[in-house]
DNA sequence: ATTATATCGATATATTTATATCGATAAATC
DNA sequence: GATTTATCGATATAAATATATCGATATAAT
């Protein structure tokens, strides 16, 4: 099975476009009409010739000595990491972290609406936190295939993560965020991204030990 | 300044250990004693000579036709991703993901102990989060001095992030975990670990896009 | 005891990603 | 109007990462 359509952005430019995309909207709500590579390279850290590079993808091209209309770059990118259209999720694990997401008001900026969250604990159920009502995890894949939700965020314990996997995908979810710390199993068609905490903080932790700091 | 006495861990050996070693306790859990690369790369969808690339990171050898002894590997593993050495950690931004941070049980495995947090909002400030006590942004910096603390958790608004970082270092924290949508610029000798939702979400709504799935 | 097999670690090759260089050009300065 | 400058996009080179190959070896099977 074929799906590259269409042509894969490398990882790590899709790392660090969303990363630029933030950037100008700052600096666009600070008034500049124009920038450069070089000073979205100088702002992040980054070498320009990588901004360059990365910003290319997004079929933007820039003129020479000024370099980028922000507008209309901050249009581009959007686009391409679909910011601008909002796609339907479905979150699991009414607990922590999963009620602080269903709080969290930043999502429909990137184009993530959760509809409605699951939870097999009665106290949860047919309750509503921040406004999204929370079901029945019985519910998920008949309620996923009525909606037709696109997105499956996974916020339960590692043990019951496989489970709302394999619900999520029954209920034809095509793709799944998954904050549970274990690796789950899907048909290769579904697309999965972990999320998982303990990456970033084995990542923050490991480079403090390589500089001795700890 | 050449902070390079260890030698550095490639970026993306660095995601993927954490991966084995959830893995690798699950397995240990179940009962396995012994594990080859083969069965961590069908496991996780990767290749088996990629994984014993990696695990040679942490100095452990294996046995032709067996593979690793399970519980030296974890061991190996946990070390070198420094879970079994416990820092503390000052989180600011007691709202909704910072509260499920604080609520969060497992980060006591992964070798974080978030001892205080802050916030501005005089409603929190001085109240008891999941056991976690919660003080005034403006005592940050005093605190971290006076207890010595390592790491700062980044969970404010993007407008406010660049202060409460600011903070941090002034009080000698050597790493930021960021979870604020906007880059924070320090000293080059502190670490940034940027944790964006939004990275994560954009990448899978593009690999979506990519699969014709938007 | 001999043979077959799965895996290891090492080495070699291929691919991907990052960085350096350079001519062209739009705007700013002289 | 000529000159300088900052930046672009393109191309070339270097570095990092992934994948393939292979001899050696510990265990299992014959």
């Amino acid at each position: 099975m074929n799906f590259e359509h269409i042509k894969q952005t490398p990882e790590p430019t899709l790392r660090r476009l969303p990363r630029y995309l933030h950037l100008l909207i700052d600096l666009k709500a600070k008034g500049v009409q124009e920038v450069s590579s070089t000073i979205i390279a100088n702002e992040l850290g980054l070498d320009p010739v990588q901004v360059r590079k990365d910003i290319e993808y997004s079929s933007i091209i820039g003129k020479p000595r000024t370099g980028y209309h922000i507008d209309e770059l901050i249009k581009a990118l959007s686009k391409f990491l679909s910011w601008d259209t909002v796609q339907k999720a479905f979150l699991a694990g009414a607990g922590n972290l999963g009620s602080a997401m269903l709080g969290y008001k930043n999502f429909i900026n990137y184009g993530l609406h959760i509809i409605a969250a699951f939870d097999k604990d009665p106290n949860k159920i047919n309750t509503i936190i921040y406004d999204i009502p929370v079901y029945d995890i019985n519910e998920l894949t008949n309620m996923a295939k009525a909606k037709d939700v696109e997105i499956g965020i996974i916020t339960v314990r590692a043990n019951a993560a496989q489970d709302v996997a394999n619900r999520m995908v029954d209920g034809g979810i095509k793709a799944i965020w998954n904050f549970a710390p274990v690796h789950i199993k899907v048909p290769k068609e579904i697309i999965v991204e972990n999320a998982q905490l303990s990456i970033g903080l084995s990542f923050l932790k490991r480079k403090m030990f390589e500089r001795n700091l700890l």
